[in-house]
DNA sequence: GTCATAATGTGACTTAGGTCACATAGCTAC
DNA sequence: GTAGCTATGTGACCTAAGTCACATTATGAC
Protein backbone atom coordinates (compact mmCIF):
# COMPACT_ATOMS: atom_id res chain seq x y z
CA UNK A 1 0.00 0.00 0.00
CA UNK A 2 1.34 3.85 -0.63
CA UNK A 3 2.23 5.84 2.06
CA UNK A 4 -1.05 8.34 1.53
CA UNK A 5 -2.85 5.07 1.43
CA UNK A 6 -2.19 4.27 4.56
CA UNK A 7 -2.01 7.48 6.74
CA UNK A 8 -5.88 8.57 5.01
CA UNK A 9 -6.93 4.87 6.91
CA UNK A 10 -5.34 5.75 10.10
CA UNK A 11 -6.42 9.20 10.28
CA UNK A 12 -9.99 8.30 8.94
CA UNK A 13 -10.34 5.78 12.31
CA UNK A 14 -10.23 9.64 14.57
CA UNK A 15 -11.22 12.00 12.80
CA UNK A 16 -13.33 12.40 9.53
CA UNK A 17 -11.37 14.89 6.74
CA UNK A 18 -12.50 15.62 3.40
CA UNK A 19 -10.46 14.38 0.35
CA UNK A 20 -9.09 17.93 -0.14
CA UNK A 21 -8.44 18.47 3.60
CA UNK A 22 -6.46 15.21 3.92
CA UNK A 23 -4.45 15.98 0.65
CA UNK A 24 -3.76 19.23 2.63
CA UNK A 25 -2.89 17.04 5.46
CA UNK A 26 -0.78 14.46 3.85
CA UNK A 27 0.98 17.64 2.16
CA UNK A 28 3.26 18.46 5.35
CA UNK A 29 4.46 15.08 5.79
CA UNK A 30 8.17 13.78 4.47
CA UNK A 31 8.92 10.13 3.47
CA UNK A 32 12.11 8.88 4.92
CA UNK A 33 13.51 5.45 3.81
CA UNK A 34 15.82 4.52 6.99
CA UNK A 35 17.96 1.40 7.33
CA UNK A 36 18.28 -1.28 10.41
CA UNK A 37 20.23 0.55 13.06
CA UNK A 38 19.97 3.86 11.46
CA UNK A 39 19.43 6.49 14.58
CA UNK A 40 16.66 9.10 14.01
CA UNK A 41 16.94 10.88 17.29
CA UNK A 42 20.39 11.01 19.84
CA UNK A 43 20.22 11.94 23.11
CA UNK A 44 21.00 15.54 23.41
CA UNK A 45 19.70 16.29 19.81
CA UNK A 46 17.55 18.86 19.40
CA UNK A 47 13.75 17.00 18.54
CA UNK A 48 12.14 18.48 15.51
CA UNK A 49 9.80 15.98 14.35
CA UNK A 50 7.50 13.04 15.22
CA UNK A 51 7.73 10.04 12.66
CA UNK A 52 4.20 7.38 11.55
CA UNK A 53 5.71 4.31 11.03
CA UNK A 54 4.44 2.95 7.42
CA UNK A 55 6.84 -0.40 7.70
CA UNK A 56 9.64 -1.96 9.64
CA UNK A 57 10.27 -1.34 13.44
CA UNK A 58 11.43 1.07 15.20
CA UNK A 59 12.52 1.64 19.45
CA UNK A 60 12.23 4.70 21.61
CA UNK A 61 14.54 3.95 24.20
CA UNK A 62 16.49 5.58 27.36
CA UNK A 63 20.14 5.07 28.72
CA UNK A 64 21.07 5.68 31.91
CA UNK A 65 24.05 6.38 33.75
CA UNK A 66 25.40 2.78 34.00
CA UNK A 67 24.61 2.40 30.23
CA UNK A 68 21.57 -0.18 31.02
CA UNK A 69 19.06 0.50 27.93
CA UNK A 70 14.66 0.93 28.90
CA UNK A 71 12.59 0.44 26.04
CA UNK A 72 9.81 3.13 26.07
CA UNK A 73 8.33 1.83 23.12
CA UNK A 74 8.18 -0.44 20.17
CA UNK A 75 7.11 1.59 16.90
CA UNK A 76 5.33 -1.11 14.22
CA UNK A 77 3.21 0.15 11.31
CA UNK A 78 1.00 2.78 11.90
CA UNK A 79 2.24 4.14 15.55
CA UNK A 80 3.92 7.28 15.95
CA UNK A 81 7.21 7.78 17.92
CA UNK A 82 9.43 10.85 18.75
CA UNK A 83 10.12 11.90 21.92
CA UNK A 84 7.47 13.85 22.42
CA UNK A 85 8.97 15.38 26.08
CA UNK A 86 11.89 17.05 23.86
CA UNK A 87 9.72 18.21 21.15
CA UNK A 88 7.17 19.51 22.85
CA UNK A 89 8.78 21.53 25.53
CA UNK A 90 11.70 22.30 22.82
CA UNK A 91 14.48 20.72 25.16
CA UNK A 92 17.02 18.17 23.95
CA UNK A 93 16.37 14.73 23.65
CA UNK A 94 16.69 12.58 26.41
CA UNK A 95 15.01 9.43 24.46
CA UNK A 96 16.64 8.38 21.35
CA UNK A 97 14.73 6.64 18.51
CA UNK A 98 16.18 4.20 16.17
CA UNK A 99 15.46 1.23 13.99
CA UNK A 100 14.97 -2.11 14.45
CA UNK A 101 14.54 -3.13 10.93
CA UNK A 102 15.06 -1.35 7.44
CA UNK A 103 11.80 0.86 8.06
CA UNK A 104 9.60 3.47 6.64
CA UNK A 105 8.21 6.78 8.13
CA UNK A 106 6.47 9.59 7.42
CA UNK A 107 8.13 12.46 9.01
CA UNK A 108 6.22 15.64 10.73
CA UNK A 109 7.60 18.94 11.60
CA UNK A 110 6.43 19.61 15.27
CA UNK A 111 5.96 23.07 13.85
CA UNK A 112 4.01 21.75 10.69
CA UNK A 113 1.60 20.21 12.97
CA UNK A 114 0.86 23.04 14.74
CA UNK A 115 -0.03 24.34 11.80
CA UNK A 116 -2.25 21.74 10.50
CA UNK A 117 -4.05 21.91 13.93
CA UNK A 118 -4.52 25.66 13.89
CA UNK A 119 -5.80 25.59 10.32
CA UNK A 120 -8.19 22.39 10.27
CA UNK A 121 -10.13 21.70 12.91
CA UNK A 122 -10.29 18.34 12.38
CA UNK A 123 -6.77 17.59 12.26
CA UNK A 124 -6.56 19.13 16.24
CA UNK A 125 -9.28 16.54 16.90
CA UNK A 126 -7.11 13.59 15.10
CA UNK A 127 -4.21 14.61 17.26
CA UNK A 128 -6.14 14.71 20.52
CA UNK A 129 -7.71 11.43 19.90
CA UNK A 130 -4.39 10.07 19.11
CA UNK A 131 -2.35 11.36 22.21
CA UNK A 132 -5.88 10.08 24.15
CA UNK A 133 -4.80 6.91 23.24
CA UNK A 134 -1.41 7.30 23.99
CA UNK A 135 -2.40 8.27 27.26
CA UNK A 136 -4.78 5.24 28.19
CA UNK A 137 -2.16 2.88 26.95
CA UNK A 138 0.87 4.41 29.01
CA UNK A 139 -1.48 4.36 32.06
CA UNK A 140 -2.16 0.84 31.27
CA UNK A 141 1.24 0.05 31.21
CA UNK A 142 2.08 1.84 34.40
CA UNK A 143 -0.47 -0.75 36.22
CA UNK A 144 1.19 -3.74 34.40
CA UNK A 145 3.82 -2.35 35.82
CA UNK A 146 3.24 -2.37 39.16
CA UNK A 147 0.97 -5.08 39.16
CA UNK A 148 2.38 -7.93 37.65
CA UNK A 149 5.58 -9.84 37.60
CA UNK A 150 7.61 -10.20 34.22
CA UNK A 151 6.43 -13.66 33.04
CA UNK A 152 2.41 -11.92 33.05
CA UNK A 153 4.21 -8.78 31.19
CA UNK A 154 5.65 -10.36 28.97
CA UNK A 155 2.86 -12.42 27.95
CA UNK A 156 0.77 -9.57 27.69
CA UNK A 157 3.20 -8.13 25.57
CA UNK A 158 3.49 -11.08 23.16
CA UNK A 159 -0.80 -11.16 22.90
CA UNK A 160 -0.59 -7.63 22.15
CA UNK A 161 2.45 -7.61 19.41
CA UNK A 162 2.90 -11.27 18.57
CA UNK A 163 4.79 -10.23 15.27
CA UNK A 164 7.54 -8.60 18.33
CA UNK A 165 8.40 -12.20 18.86
CA UNK A 166 9.88 -12.61 15.51
CA UNK A 167 11.73 -9.28 14.91
CA UNK A 168 13.20 -8.13 17.71
CA UNK A 169 16.11 -9.56 20.33
CA UNK A 170 15.01 -11.25 23.60
CA UNK A 171 17.42 -8.59 24.80
CA UNK A 172 15.32 -5.73 23.59
CA UNK A 173 12.39 -7.27 24.81
CA UNK A 174 14.01 -7.50 28.11
CA UNK A 175 14.57 -3.98 28.04
CA UNK A 176 10.83 -3.20 27.36
CA UNK A 177 9.98 -5.36 30.20
CA UNK A 178 12.29 -3.43 32.63
CA UNK A 179 14.23 -6.72 34.01
CA UNK A 180 17.81 -8.14 32.53
CA UNK A 181 17.87 -10.22 29.37
CA UNK A 182 18.76 -13.52 31.45
CA UNK A 183 15.57 -13.41 33.60
CA UNK A 184 13.50 -13.47 30.98
CA UNK A 185 15.52 -15.77 29.36
CA UNK A 186 14.76 -17.95 33.12
CA UNK A 187 11.29 -17.52 32.55
CA UNK A 188 10.32 -20.83 30.29
CA UNK A 189 12.74 -23.09 32.33
CA UNK A 190 11.95 -26.04 33.24
CA UNK B 1 -10.42 32.18 44.45
CA UNK B 2 -14.06 31.04 42.94
CA UNK B 3 -14.07 28.21 40.76
CA UNK B 4 -14.43 29.55 37.65
CA UNK B 5 -11.83 32.04 38.30
CA UNK B 6 -9.13 28.75 39.28
CA UNK B 7 -10.04 27.10 35.90
CA UNK B 8 -9.79 30.41 33.67
CA UNK B 9 -6.11 30.64 34.58
CA UNK B 10 -5.60 26.84 34.12
CA UNK B 11 -6.79 26.89 30.24
CA UNK B 12 -5.11 30.10 29.55
CA UNK B 13 -1.71 28.19 30.10
CA UNK B 14 -2.63 25.92 27.01
CA UNK B 15 -5.75 28.28 25.24
CA UNK B 16 -6.80 31.61 24.63
CA UNK B 17 -9.90 31.86 24.81
CA UNK B 18 -12.14 34.97 24.64
CA UNK B 19 -14.15 36.10 27.72
CA UNK B 20 -17.47 34.98 25.64
CA UNK B 21 -15.83 31.77 24.50
CA UNK B 22 -14.60 30.87 28.18
CA UNK B 23 -18.08 31.85 29.84
CA UNK B 24 -19.46 28.99 27.04
CA UNK B 25 -16.61 26.57 28.49
CA UNK B 26 -17.29 27.14 32.12
CA UNK B 27 -20.89 26.53 31.53
CA UNK B 28 -20.72 23.19 30.74
CA UNK B 29 -18.85 22.28 34.49
CA UNK B 30 -20.80 21.75 37.34
CA UNK B 31 -19.22 22.41 40.92
CA UNK B 32 -19.64 19.53 43.77
CA UNK B 33 -18.59 19.37 47.17
CA UNK B 34 -17.15 15.91 48.04
CA UNK B 35 -16.49 14.67 51.50
CA UNK B 36 -13.23 12.59 52.43
CA UNK B 37 -13.45 9.23 51.76
CA UNK B 38 -16.06 10.21 49.48
CA UNK B 39 -15.81 7.65 46.14
CA UNK B 40 -16.55 9.59 42.55
CA UNK B 41 -16.07 6.43 40.81
CA UNK B 42 -16.47 2.72 41.22
CA UNK B 43 -15.01 -0.33 39.63
CA UNK B 44 -17.58 -1.47 37.48
CA UNK B 45 -19.90 1.98 37.29
CA UNK B 46 -20.25 3.60 34.03
CA UNK B 47 -18.03 6.74 33.79
CA UNK B 48 -19.56 9.30 32.29
CA UNK B 49 -17.24 12.35 34.10
CA UNK B 50 -14.19 13.95 34.46
CA UNK B 51 -13.20 15.71 37.32
CA UNK B 52 -11.39 19.21 37.82
CA UNK B 53 -9.70 19.37 41.20
CA UNK B 54 -10.30 23.03 42.54
CA UNK B 55 -9.24 22.24 46.11
CA UNK B 56 -8.62 19.27 48.23
CA UNK B 57 -7.08 16.02 46.42
CA UNK B 58 -8.09 12.95 45.01
CA UNK B 59 -6.42 9.45 43.86
CA UNK B 60 -7.46 6.95 40.90
CA UNK B 61 -6.41 3.91 42.27
CA UNK B 62 -6.87 0.40 40.89
CA UNK B 63 -7.62 -2.95 43.18
CA UNK B 64 -6.26 -6.61 41.88
CA UNK B 65 -6.99 -10.17 42.60
CA UNK B 66 -5.20 -10.12 45.92
CA UNK B 67 -6.76 -6.82 46.80
CA UNK B 68 -3.62 -4.96 46.53
CA UNK B 69 -4.26 -0.80 45.65
CA UNK B 70 -2.07 0.72 43.02
CA UNK B 71 -2.53 4.49 43.19
CA UNK B 72 -2.72 5.51 39.73
CA UNK B 73 -2.02 9.40 40.40
CA UNK B 74 -3.05 11.68 43.36
CA UNK B 75 -4.94 14.72 42.09
CA UNK B 76 -4.13 18.02 43.02
CA UNK B 77 -5.96 21.43 43.06
CA UNK B 78 -5.89 21.98 39.18
CA UNK B 79 -5.45 18.69 38.16
CA UNK B 80 -8.26 16.53 36.14
CA UNK B 81 -9.11 12.99 37.14
CA UNK B 82 -11.48 10.24 35.81
CA UNK B 83 -11.39 6.41 34.61
CA UNK B 84 -9.92 7.66 30.55
CA UNK B 85 -9.85 4.92 29.66
CA UNK B 86 -13.47 3.83 30.87
CA UNK B 87 -14.31 7.32 29.88
CA UNK B 88 -13.03 7.70 26.23
CA UNK B 89 -14.05 3.99 25.23
CA UNK B 90 -17.39 3.62 27.13
CA UNK B 91 -16.54 0.36 29.16
CA UNK B 92 -17.19 0.03 32.74
CA UNK B 93 -14.65 1.69 35.26
CA UNK B 94 -11.36 -0.44 36.16
CA UNK B 95 -10.41 2.51 37.91
CA UNK B 96 -11.54 3.79 40.83
CA UNK B 97 -11.67 7.67 42.18
CA UNK B 98 -12.22 9.12 45.45
CA UNK B 99 -11.55 11.69 47.77
CA UNK B 100 -8.23 11.71 50.31
CA UNK B 101 -9.38 15.05 51.70
CA UNK B 102 -12.73 17.44 51.73
CA UNK B 103 -12.43 18.12 47.80
CA UNK B 104 -14.06 20.27 45.02
CA UNK B 105 -14.21 19.57 42.01
CA UNK B 106 -15.68 20.82 38.74
CA UNK B 107 -17.19 17.77 36.73
CA UNK B 108 -17.33 17.70 33.06
CA UNK B 109 -19.31 15.10 30.98
CA UNK B 110 -17.68 12.89 28.12
CA UNK B 111 -20.50 14.28 25.96
CA UNK B 112 -20.29 17.95 26.94
CA UNK B 113 -16.41 17.98 26.29
CA UNK B 114 -16.70 16.39 22.71
CA UNK B 115 -19.91 19.03 22.21
CA UNK B 116 -17.33 22.30 23.52
CA UNK B 117 -14.54 20.33 21.63
CA UNK B 118 -16.59 20.24 18.38
CA UNK B 119 -18.07 23.49 18.70
CA UNK B 120 -14.76 25.99 20.27
CA UNK B 121 -11.54 24.81 18.17
CA UNK B 122 -9.99 26.65 21.16
CA UNK B 123 -11.57 24.05 23.42
CA UNK B 124 -10.17 21.24 21.44
CA UNK B 125 -6.46 22.42 21.08
CA UNK B 126 -6.72 23.07 24.99
CA UNK B 127 -8.03 19.42 25.44
CA UNK B 128 -5.37 17.87 23.34
CA UNK B 129 -2.37 20.17 24.92
CA UNK B 130 -3.69 18.88 28.52
CA UNK B 131 -3.53 15.70 26.86
CA UNK B 132 0.12 15.98 25.59
CA UNK B 133 1.16 16.57 28.99
CA UNK B 134 -0.27 14.03 30.96
CA UNK B 135 1.33 11.59 28.15
CA UNK B 136 4.34 12.99 28.66
CA UNK B 137 4.20 12.83 32.44
CA UNK B 138 2.86 8.71 31.96
CA UNK B 139 5.79 8.04 30.32
CA UNK B 140 8.20 10.06 32.08
CA UNK B 141 7.25 7.70 35.30
CA UNK B 142 7.27 4.56 33.21
CA UNK B 143 10.78 5.10 32.64
CA UNK B 144 11.24 5.90 36.24
CA UNK B 145 9.20 2.82 37.15
CA UNK B 146 12.14 1.13 34.93
CA UNK B 147 15.10 3.02 35.78
CA UNK B 148 15.06 4.08 39.57
CA UNK B 149 14.42 2.18 42.61
CA UNK B 150 12.19 3.28 45.67
CA UNK B 151 13.90 5.37 47.30
CA UNK B 152 15.03 7.72 44.33
CA UNK B 153 11.37 7.19 43.28
CA UNK B 154 10.17 8.46 46.72
CA UNK B 155 12.51 11.69 46.67
CA UNK B 156 11.16 12.15 43.18
CA UNK B 157 7.80 12.53 43.77
CA UNK B 158 8.34 14.46 46.98
CA UNK B 159 10.29 16.96 45.23
CA UNK B 160 7.45 17.41 42.63
CA UNK B 161 4.49 17.45 45.30
CA UNK B 162 5.86 18.32 48.72
CA UNK B 163 2.35 18.79 49.78
CA UNK B 164 1.14 15.81 49.07
CA UNK B 165 3.87 14.53 52.51
CA UNK B 166 1.92 15.87 54.95
CA UNK B 167 -1.70 15.23 53.33
CA UNK B 168 -1.36 11.87 52.41
CA UNK B 169 -0.54 8.77 54.58
CA UNK B 170 2.34 6.39 53.97
CA UNK B 171 0.60 3.47 52.73
CA UNK B 172 -1.21 5.59 49.95
CA UNK B 173 2.19 6.98 48.68
CA UNK B 174 3.91 3.05 49.00
CA UNK B 175 0.51 2.29 46.91
CA UNK B 176 1.80 5.00 44.35
CA UNK B 177 5.22 3.94 44.51
CA UNK B 178 4.05 0.17 44.01
CA UNK B 179 5.96 -1.25 46.83
CA UNK B 180 4.65 -2.00 50.22
CA UNK B 181 3.98 -0.05 52.94
CA UNK B 182 7.19 -1.78 54.75
CA UNK B 183 9.42 -1.31 52.83
CA UNK B 184 8.98 2.55 52.62
CA UNK B 185 9.20 2.68 56.05
CA UNK B 186 12.17 1.36 56.23
CA UNK B 187 14.09 3.66 53.46
CA UNK B 188 15.28 5.69 56.36
CA UNK B 189 15.89 2.90 58.98
CA UNK B 190 19.57 3.67 60.14
C1' DG C 1 -10.53 11.55 79.09
C1' DT C 2 -10.84 6.64 77.17
C1' DC C 3 -11.72 3.37 73.85
C1' DA C 4 -11.34 1.99 69.19
C1' DT C 5 -9.33 2.40 64.94
C1' DA C 6 -5.90 3.79 61.64
C1' DA C 7 -1.16 4.61 60.71
C1' DT C 8 3.43 3.47 61.29
C1' DG C 9 7.67 0.94 62.72
C1' DT C 10 10.39 -3.20 62.97
C1' DG C 11 12.07 -8.10 63.30
C1' DA C 12 12.45 -12.61 60.89
C1' DC C 13 12.12 -14.96 57.01
C1' DT C 14 11.05 -15.72 51.88
C1' DT C 15 11.39 -14.76 47.09
C1' DA C 16 11.81 -12.56 42.60
C1' DG C 17 14.95 -10.77 40.05
C1' DG C 18 19.84 -8.98 39.37
C1' DT C 19 24.74 -9.84 38.48
C1' DC C 20 28.70 -12.23 36.95
C1' DA C 21 30.71 -15.86 34.62
C1' DC C 22 30.89 -19.02 31.18
C1' DA C 23 28.89 -22.07 27.50
C1' DT C 24 26.57 -22.71 23.24
C1' DA C 25 24.57 -21.51 19.13
C1' DG C 26 23.58 -18.60 14.92
C1' DC C 27 24.91 -15.27 11.64
C1' DT C 28 28.00 -12.54 8.63
C1' DA C 29 32.11 -11.31 6.28
C1' DC C 30 35.88 -12.58 3.97
C1' DG D 1 35.08 -22.90 5.61
C1' DT D 2 36.57 -20.24 9.61
C1' DA D 3 37.09 -16.22 12.36
C1' DG D 4 34.48 -13.05 14.87
C1' DC D 5 30.35 -11.12 16.24
C1' DT D 6 25.65 -11.26 18.36
C1' DA D 7 22.08 -13.67 20.62
C1' DT D 8 20.78 -16.80 23.94
C1' DG D 9 20.95 -20.19 27.85
C1' DT D 10 22.27 -21.47 32.45
C1' DG D 11 24.70 -22.08 36.99
C1' DA D 12 25.99 -19.81 41.37
C1' DC D 13 25.46 -16.37 44.22
C1' DC D 14 23.62 -11.72 45.90
C1' DT D 15 20.20 -8.24 47.07
C1' DA D 16 16.03 -5.50 47.10
C1' DA D 17 11.69 -5.92 48.20
C1' DG D 18 7.67 -8.74 49.83
C1' DT D 19 5.17 -11.10 53.55
C1' DC D 20 3.70 -12.08 58.08
C1' DA D 21 3.60 -11.04 62.76
C1' DC D 22 3.52 -8.04 66.37
C1' DA D 23 4.51 -3.55 68.78
C1' DT D 24 3.90 1.29 69.09
C1' DT D 25 1.96 5.63 68.15
C1' DA D 26 -1.56 8.90 66.44
C1' DT D 27 -6.21 10.24 65.66
C1' DG D 28 -10.98 10.47 66.20
C1' DA D 29 -15.59 9.48 68.26
C1' DC D 30 -18.18 9.49 72.14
Amino acid sequence: MEAKEILKIHVAKLASLTDDQFDYFFSFFKKQSLKKGQVIINEGDVVDCEYFVLSGCLKSFFINDDLKMFILQFAMPTWWASDYNALYNHTRATISVDCITDTEVLCLSNADREKLCDELHNAEHFFRWRTNKGYVAANKRLLSFMNNNVKSRYEELLKLYPELYNIVPKSLIAAYLGVSRETLSRLYQA
